[in-house]
DNA sequence: TATTGTTATACTCTATAACTATA
DNA sequence: TATAGTTATAGAGTATAACAATA
């Protein structure tokens, strides 16, 4: 398992679960079909990923129109997405770290030319 | 699919088929289990991956001792090899080329020093 | 008709267990 | 006793198909 997903997996979550709860985090009562086009999850899986959620009270869903329902963080979900942030930029320390600090601002330039173009 | 394994796919290859035929290319004899060891490969998925590498008349095995087989290119996995090896480097030079000219060389050092101490 | 959410299912990749043959 | 190779199988993760309810 990679490094990023052993530590998420000592939170008791996949990266898809952690992905999913940080943007919930960021757009309160986005329903779930939108989440799976931001994140590039089919919605078949979705499906069974919120409900693990809101099975451990991570999130609740509240219905939006009679189809959808908007995603919210419950307070365990708040604060579990604390972690799962402090976990990831604990990550992206120890890999720049490895890299040469007279590299670094070019490196990360670089990254996030790549990130944005695909 | 990502898009380096889509470009293989369209040689009929896997990401690990195609790691397998350049390291029995950089290796000539090298057996299944070694190869394993190099690239991560459990020695139960080695077996049907050669043997698919061998059906298609891209390697072939070598019996070195009673229990090691040793393989080789046939001139099929030589020619394939070679397309797999510029596939590799056309989405290397894509990927660099939306790099800034000016943070490519430090992005390549920031690269290779994440990826030496890991 | 199109969309949301759901279930069932299939496929790929990778891992473990058990085994044979050989060193 | 350890190693090379093999087979069978199980587990993730992700994909498609079909469907009900709603817009």
């Amino acid at each position: 398992m990679i490094a990023l997903a052993h530590r998420l997996d000592a939170l008791g979550l996949r990266p898809t679960e952690a992905s999913v709860l940080m943007v919930v985090e960021a757009n309160p009562n986005i329903t779930q079909s939108d989440i799976g086009r931001l994140l590039g999850i089919v919605s078949a899986n979705m499906a069974p990923l919120v409900s693990r959620l809101e099975e451990r009270d991570l999130v609740e869903r509240t219905p939006m129109d009679g189809r959808s329902h908007g995603l919210g963080l419950r307070p365990g979900g708040r604060s579990l997405t604390a972690r799962v942030k402090k976990v990831i930029t604990a990550h992206e320390r120890t890999l720049l770290s490895k890299v040469p600090a007279s590299c670094r601002t070019a490196f990360m330039t670089g990254l996030r030319a790549i990130w944005e173009e695909s």
